[in-house]
RNA sequence: CGGAGUUUAGCGCAGCUUGGUAGCGCGCCUGCCUUGGGAGCAGGAGGUCACAGGUUCGAAUCCUGUAACUCCGACCA
C-alpha cells in the first residue's frame, strides 16, 4: 500500500508507482501530484533519508521475478506478443543480442568456422533415426501437417535444433577425409513449444546460434567440443562479465543424443543458476543415424565424430540477472549498445553555450570508437534522464553544464557504483576508455564474489536443501554416479545438478544421498 | 499439466457486497513556464468494463462457461 495516498498496489510496469524509501515505505506516483498540504508533512517523513532516487521498479530483494519482468519491460527490452510464450525483441533488447552476435561471430571464424543456413522444416522420419533425440523432444515439437486444404505425406516439424538435418545434408557432402574437418555454424531461430515460459529465459520460440562439426577422429571432435567451451567461457567472462563454472552434465541432464555434454553455469542474483552455453560431443552417434562416411588414408569408411554447440537469447536474461539491481539493468561497458550517455545541462539562456561543448565531446569521444549518445531534449528534466538512462543500464553517464563548462570540466558518473568524478574536458578522451575498463573489471569482480559467497559445501540433504531453498545459492556435493541418487535430491530439495566441474573448489568422497563412495563432486542448484 | 490470484483508458488501480450517467492517478496532446537526481500551472483527447452465453425493463456489477496473464509445484536452452 502506498504510505501517501493509500493506493492498495503499487503499479508494475509503468511511470506511476513503485518506490521505497529508506524506511522501507511505499510510495506511489502520489508523489509528483502531492502539493502543499496536509499530505506535506508525510511525503517529508517518506522522502527524508533517501530522496535521491526515483525507482519505478519492485526491489530485487522483495519479489525477484517481478524485479526482472519489471526491468526488462521499464528498459524497453521486449514486449509480450499476442502468441502465448513468445515476445517482441523490441530495438534495445535486439541490440543487446546484436552486440552478442558481432562478439561471437568474430570468434567462431577466427577459429576457422563459416556460417550456413539450413531450414525450419525437419521430416518426421528425421527424427526417429536418433533414438534418445526423438525422444528427448518429442512433446515439445510443433508439427505443419498441412498446406491450404491438403495433407502433406510427410509431417515436418519446426526446428528444436538441426542436428538431424545437418546430419543428413553432411551425409552426402562428406565423402573423403579430404572433407573433413566440417566446421559450420548457423544463427537461426528455434521453436520448442514450453510449458511455462519467461521472457528471455525460456520462451516457445528462440534465437540461437549453433554449431555443428564433422571431424575424422573421436580426439579431434573432443578437442572441438572442449575448444568451443573455451570460446563461450572466452565470450562469456570477458564480454559479459559474468563468471562460470565449467563442467560436464550428468547423464540426466545431458542433451539427447549426446554422449557428453559440457556447460557454463552462472549464478543469478537470486541464487539460481542458469546455464550460459553448451558443447556438446556426439560421438559418431549421429554420423551411424544418417550414415555419415568418409574414405579415410587408410581406404576405409569410417564414421565421422561429430560435435555441436550452441547459446540463445537466454543469455541475455543472465546478462540482466547477473548484473541488474533495483534501480534497473546494469550492462558491462563491453557488450552496452551505448556506453556513455551525455546530459546537457542548464536552462535555455545557457543551451546556445552548453550544446556545442556536449556535441563536440561527443564528436571527440565517437571519433575515439566509443559508443556516445546525447540526450539533449528539452521535454525532460536532467533528473529524469539521470533515471532513465541508469535504469536502461548504460555505464557511464557525462553530465555537462554552465558551471562545469566555467571550470572547463565534466562530470562522470558510473552506473555500477554511483560515484561521481569530475574530469577537464582536455581529459576526457583519455579518461572514458580507462573508466569503461574499471567498470568491466568491477563488475565482473562483484559477481565472482558474489557467486562464491553464495556457494558452499552441503554436508547433507538437508544441508543442501537449506543451500538451495533458504541461503539461495548452489551446493557442492559428493555423487556416487547413479541417477536414483541424483533423483532423490531433486526430489526433496528441488534442485538439479548443475555440472560436475572441471576443477572443483575441493574433492568429496562420500555421496550426499547414499554415503557410498562419490564417483563425482557435483554442483547443484535449484535452476531456471 | 495441477493449486492460487488477476483481467475496467497506453500503464497502475477504484467502482462490483446492495444492478440504473464509467471514475482516479500516471502517461499522452496544446500552450505558458522550467532544467545539476523523475518540476509547475491551465486546457484537452482517450473505454464494445477479457471473451461467449444466461438472468433482468436495465449488467462492469448477479449466474455459467472459455481464454489470457501472474505467482507456486511436476518437464526443459
Amino acid at each position: 500500500m502506498c504510505c501517501l495516498c493509500t493506493q492498495r498496489n503499487v503499479c508494475r510496469r509503468d511511470l506511476t508507482v513503485n518506490w521505497r524509501s529508506a524506511a522501507q515505505r511505499r510510495v506511489c506516483s502520489c508523489i509528483m501530484q502531492i502539493k502543499l498540504g496536509n499530505k506535506e508533512k508525510k511525503r517529508e517523513d517518506c522522502m527524508a533519508k533517501e530522496k535521491d532516487f526515483v525507482k519505478e521498479i519492485t526491489p530485487q530483494s522483495e519479489d525477484f521475478s517481478r524485479w526482472y519482468l519489471d526491468t526488462i519491460t521499464k528498459a524497453d527490452l521486449m514486449d509480450y506478443s499476442p502468441v502465448r510464450g513468445c515476445i517482441v525483441f523490441k530495438p534495445d533488447g535486439y541490440e543487446l543480442w546484436e552486440a552478442c552476435q558481432r562478439e561471437l561471430d568474430r570468434r567462431f571464424k577466427a577459429t576457422g568456422h563459416r556460417n550456413a543456413y539450413f531450414p525450419l522444416f525437419i521430416p518426421e522420419s528425421f527424427f526417429e533415426k536418433e533414438k534418445e533425440h526423438v525422444a528427448g523432444f518429442n512433446p515439445e515439437l510443433p508439427w505443419v501437417t498441412e498446406v491450404g486444404d491438403t495433407k502433406l505425406e510427410e509431417r515436418l516439424a519446426i526446428r528444436p535444433t538441426s542436428e538431424t538435418i545437418i546430419g543428413y545434408m553432411y551425409s552426402q557432402w562428406i565423402q573423403s577425409y579430404r572433407d573433413l574437418p566440417v566446421l559450420i555454424n548457423q544463427w537461426a531461430n528455434v521453436v520448442r513449444w514450453e510449458k511455462r515460459t519467461m521472457p528471455f529465459l525460456r520462451t516457445s520460440e528462440f534465437l540461437w546460434q549453433e554449431g555443428h562439426t564433422a571431424h575424422a577422429t573421436d580426439q579431434e571432435a573432443r578437442e572441438e567440443t572442449m575448444r568451443m567451451l573455451d570460446v563461450y567461457t572466452d565470450f562469456v567472462e570477458n564480454e559479459l562479465a559474468i563468471p562460470v563454472i565449467r563442467g560436464q552434465k550428468t547423464p540426466s541432464e545431458k542433451f539427447p543424443g549426446a554422449i557428453a555434454t559440457y556447460s557454463l553455469e552462472a549464478m543469478m542474483k537470486d541464487g539460481k543458476a542458469l546455464q550460459a552455453a553448451t558443447s556438446h560431443y556426439l560421438g559418431e552417434n549421429f554420423a551411424q543415424g544418417f550414415d555419415i562416411k568418409f574414405l579415410d588414408r587408410d581406404n576405409e569408411r569410417k564414421f565421422v565424430h561429430t560435435t555441436s554447440w550452441g547459446m540463445s537469447t537466454r543469455i541475455l536474461g543472465a546478462l540482466i540477472m547477473v548484473h541488474g539491481d533495483d534501480r534497473g539493468l546494469q550492462l558491462p561497458p563491453r557488450i552496452a549498445p551505448t556506453q556513455v550517455m551525455i546530459v546537457p545541462i542548464g536552462p535555455a539562456k545557457t543551451r546556445d553555450r552548453v550544446l556545442p561543448a556536449a556535441r563536440q565531446v561527443m564528436n571527440a569521444l565517437n571519433d575515439g570508437g566509443i559508443r556516445v549518445q546525447m540526450d539533449a531534449s528539452e521535454d525532460q528534466s536532467p533528473g529524469w534522464k539521470f533515471n532513465e538512462y541508469e535504469m536502461r543500464g548504460v555505464p557511464v553517464r557525462l553530465e555537462l553544464g554552465p558551471r562545469d563548462l566555467d571550470a572547463d570540466q565534466a562530470v562522470l558518473a558510473r552506473r555500477d557504483t554511483g560515484e561521481k568524478e569530475t574530469v577537464s574536458l582536455d581529459q576526457i578522451t583519455t579518461r572514458i576508455p580507462t573508466l569503461l575498463a574499471e567498470i568491466q573489471q568491477s563488475m565482473f569482480t562483484r559477481a565472482q564474489e558474489f557467486q562464491r559467497e553464495h556457494s558452499r559445501i552441503a554436508a547433507n540433504l538437508a544441508d543442501l536443501h537449506e543451500i538451495v531453498r533458504t541461503e539461495r545459492g548452489f551446493a557442492l556435493v559428493g555423487w556416487c554416479g547413479r541417477a536414483e541418487c541424483e533423483d532423490k535430491i531433486k526430489e526433496e530439495t528441488g534442485a538439479t545438478s548443475r555440472n560436475i566441474p572441471f576443477t572443483p573448489p575441493a574433492h568429496i568422497d562420500a555421496c550426499v544421498t547414499c554415503g557410498q563412495k562419490a564417483e563425482h563432486t557435483v554442483w547443484f542448484a535449484r535452476s531456471y
